[in-house]
RNA sequence: AAACCUGUAGUGUAAUGGUUAGCAUACAAGACUUUGACUCUUGUGGUAUAGGUUCAAAUCCUAUCAGGUUUACCA
C-alpha cells in the first residue's frame, strides 16, 4: 500500500494535537449550526465540509443544529430546505437540534449566574447603552443599574419573563468588563424582550437568549468538542469561554466536556455574492426567479442548475481550509462539474441555434438510424439509435462560406464529418434578402458510414459536426446562464452598491432542437449536448414542454481564440 | 486610531527550521481526437518590504507596509 502522506489543514492540526494531549477520539463532536433564515449557499457548504468531513475523517457524530434565538427572522420554510440541502450534498447529521430546546436550560444557568452576581438587569434603552460602552480606543463606562441587587435582579428577570415588561424596556447583561478592548466583553445582552411566536415554542416565551450566550452553551450542552466557524466570530471566543467557564462549575457533572471554538475564512467566490440578505433582496425584487433560480449561489440554486453533490464537494476539497481572505475563482468550480460529468454524463446532441443543411444526393424521403456511442468515458454506458436524414439542422456558426485554414467546420468546396453519420461536402447555400443564410446545400458521401468499416469511413476529415434530423427532431426550450454580475467581487466596492452590478443578460431563452432520445428524458437529468456543454432537464418540464438548463459549457478554446 | 487576525505564482492551497518552494486551477504551446471536449506532454509565473537569529529561514524575532475583523436588544 503506497503511504501517500496527506498534509493537515490547521484546523486538523489541532485535532490532532488535542488527542496527543488527552483528548478521548470518542469524545470528538461536531455541529453545523445554521439559523434558519434563509437558504444555504455554497459558502455554508465550506462549512458544512468541514465539520462533517471532520466526523467522517474520525468517525464522530455530527450535529445539526439551527441557530434558532430569534424568532423575527426564523421560520420552518428555511429549516426543511437546509435539511433538505445537507441531505442532498450527501451528510448525515447525528442528531436534528434546536436552540430553543434549550431555553429552559440556559435560563435556569442565566437565574444562577444572577444569583452569583455575574449578571444583571438593564433598564436602559438601547441609545444609552451603546453610549456607554465606549469604543476600542475608550473604555466604557458602567450602567447606572449594574449594582443592582441580586434580589432586584431576581425579580426583575423573572418578570421579564412572565411577561410584564414591553419589548426594550429591561434586558439581562452578564457583568464583565466595561474596559475591556474586547468590546464583546463590555457586558454583553444575555436577554432581550421579544414579543414574538417562535417557529417553534410558540408563545412559550418572551424573552430570547442572545447568539453568544446560546451558542457557546449550546455546544456544551451537547458536549461538542470542536466547535468551527467563520472568522467573523474570533472576537466572540473570549465570551464563548467567559460564559463556557462560568457555566461549566454548575454543570461539570452533567457535562464534564468543555467545547472550543476555533475560526476559518469563510468561502467568497467570483462574480457572486454570498450574503443571505443580500440574496434575499434578489429574490425580493424579482431579479431572479426564487431561491432556487439556477443563477444563484444557493446549494438549492446549483442543484437545480445542475450542479452534482460529487462536485461541490470535490470543490470544496479542492479549495482548502485557512485562515487567509480569499474569493475563490468561479472557473474552479465550473472545472469541477465538467470533471464530474465528463464521468457521468451521456453525450447527445441537440442543435441551439438552427439553420437547415439539405444534402442534396441522399435519397428522397429515406431514413437511416444511426448508432451512436452514450459515453466514450464509460463503455458499460452503451449506445443509442439516432435518426437520420437529408434535412437537418447544425449550428449557424458552424457554416461559413469560406473562412480560412484555422476554421475547422463546414465552408464551401470543404468536407466535414457529421458525428455519428456521413462525410459532407458544402456546396452552395442559399440566403434572403437580407444576406441571412436560409439553407445550406452539401453532398455526402454514401460509403463514408460511421463505424461501417469502409476504406471511406476511416478518412480523416479536420471537422465533425453535431446535427439533428429536422423530421425527427424535438423541440427544447434551453435557458442559458451567465453570470448573475458582471464585477468580481460585486459587494466589495464601498462607493457601488452590489445592484448596480446585476448583469441584465444573465438569462438567455433559446428555441432548440434535440435528438428524439432526449423526448424521455426526466427532470433533473443531464446530459453533455456534444461540442455545446452541460445542460439538465428542468424541473418546469411538462408534457407539453422541455426545458433544459445549461449547467456550464464544454471548455472552449475555439471561441476564445478567435475572438 | 486601539485590540486581534492574515500576507506563498492571476486564483486557491502545501512545504510543521534542512533537496531545485510542491499540487490544483487559470493561461500559453504541442500531441491525440468522429466533441476545437476529454486525455497526454511541455511552458510562463510565487515566499509583501527591510533588518536580525542560525551552518541553514516561506517557516523563528523586530520593524514597516497592505488587507481583514470588532464598536447590533442579528447570527
Amino acid at each position: 500500500m503506497s503511504e501517500e502522506k496527506k498534509s493537515l489543514n490547521f484546523i486538523e492540526q489541532i485535532i490532532e494535537d488535542d488527542l496527543a494531549n488527552g483528548v478521548k477520539k470518542e469524545n470528538l463532536r461536531f455541529r453545523f449550526p445554521p439559523e434558519p433564515n434563509g437558504y444555504l449557499h455554497i459558502g455554508h457548504t465550506k462549512a458544512i465540509g468541514i465539520s462533517f468531513g471532520l466526523g467522517e475523517k474520525y468517525n464522530a457524530p455530527v450535529n445539526l443544529r439551527f441557530d434558532d434565538t430569534n424568532p423575527a427572522k426564523e421560520e420552518q420554510e428555511y429549516v426543511d430546505a437546509i435539511k433538505e440541502d445537507v441531505a442532498w450534498l450527501g451528510y448525515k447529521w447525528e442528531n436534528e437540534c434546536y436552540s430553543s430546546d434549550y431555553f429552559q436550560q440556559l435560563y435556569d444557568w442565566a437565574i444562577q449566574l444572577i444569583k452569583d452576581g455575574k449578571a444583571y438587569v438593564d433598564s436602559q434603552s438601547s441609545e444609552e447603552m451603546a453610549k456607554q460602552k465606549g469604543t476600542p480606543t475608550t473604555v466604557g463606562v458602567a450602567s447606572p443599574y449594574r449594582d443592582r441587587s441580586v434580589e432586584d435582579n431576581l425579580d426583575l428577570f423573572t418578570k421579564m419573563k412572565n411577561g410584564e415588561f414591553e419589548e426594550g424596556s429591561h434586558v439581562l447583561r452578564a457583568k464583565i468588563d466595561m474596559s475591556s478592548p474586547n468590546m464583546l466583553l463590555r457586558d454583553p445582552l444575555m436577554y432581550r424582550i421579544l414579543k414574538k411566536s417562535h417557529h417553534r415554542t410558540g408563545n412559550d416565551w418572551v424573552i430570547y437568549p442572545m447568539y453568544d450566550w446560546t451558542h457557546g452553551e449550546s455546544d456544551y450542552i451537547e458536549q461538542i468538542s470542536h466547535s468551527l466557524c467563520s472568522l467573523e466570530f474570533k472576537p466572540h471566543r473570549d465570551l464563548y469561554n467567559w460564559f463556557r467557564d462560568n457555566v461549566y462549575v454548575y454543570s461539570k457533572e452533567n457535562y464534564p466536556l468543555a467545547p472550543k471554538q476555533r475560526e476559518f475564512s469563510r468561502l467568497n467566490l467570483s462574480y457572486t455574492i454570498m450574503s443571505k440578505r443580500k440574496l434575499l433582496r434578489l429574490v425580493e425584487e424579482g431579479i431572479v426567479s426564487g431561491w432556487d433560480d439556477p443563477r444563484m449561489p444557493t446549494i438549492s440554486g446549483l442543484r437545480r442548475r445542475g450542479y452534482t453533490p460529487a462536485a461541490i464537494r470535490n470543490f470544496i476539497e479542492t479549495v482548502g481550509v485557512s485562515k487567509r481572505e480569499n474569493i475563490i475563482d468561479v472557473a474552479l468550480l465550473e472545472f469541477k462539474i465538467r470533471e464530474d460529468l465528463n464521468k457521468k454524463a451521456n453525450r447527445v446532441m441537440g442543435v441551439l441555434n438552427p439553420v437547415k443543411l439539405v444534402i442534396t444526393n441522399y435519397p428522397e424521403n429515406k431514413e437511416e438510424i444511426l448508432i451512436a456511442e452514450n459515453n466514450p468515458e464509460l463503455e458499460e454506458a452503451g449506445s443509442r439509435e439516432v435518426p437520420f436524414s437529408g434535412e437537418l439542422y447544425i449550428e449557424r456558426e458552424d457554416f461559413k462560406e469560406e473562412a480560412n485554414r484555422k476554421y475547422f467546420r463546414l465552408t464551401i468546396g470543404k468536407e466535414v464529418r457529421l458525428k455519428n453519420g456521413y462525410i459532407i461536402k458544402g456546396e452552395s447555400c442559399s440566403k434572403d434578402e437580407e444576406g441571412n443564410i436560409t439553407e445550406i446545400h452539401c453532398t455526402y458521401d454514401p460509403l463514408s458510414k460511421s463505424g461501417s468499416g469502409t476504406e471511406e469511413s476511416k478518412r480523416k476529415v479536420k471537422g465533425t459536426l453535431h446535427w439533428v434530423s429536422i423530421k425527427h427532431a424535438v423541440e427544447a426550450e434551453v435557458r442559458v446562464y451567465d453570470r448573475l454580475f458582471s464585477d468580481e467581487a460585486p459587494d466589495a466596492h464601498k462607493d457601488k452598491d452590489y445592484m448596480s452590478f446585476i448583469n441584465p443578460n444573465s438569462l438567455k431563452i433559446i428555441k432548440a432542437f434535440v435528438e428524439p432520445s432526449l423526448g424521455k428524458a426526466k427532470v433533473g437529468e443531464r446530459f453533455q449536448f456534444q461540442r455545446l456543454g452541460y445542460f439538465n432537464v428542468d424541473r418546469d418540464t411538462n408534457s407539453e414542454k422541455l426545458i433544459f438548463n445549461k449547467i456550464v459549457g464544454l471548455r472552449d478554446t475555439w471561441t476564445k481564440k478567435s475572438k
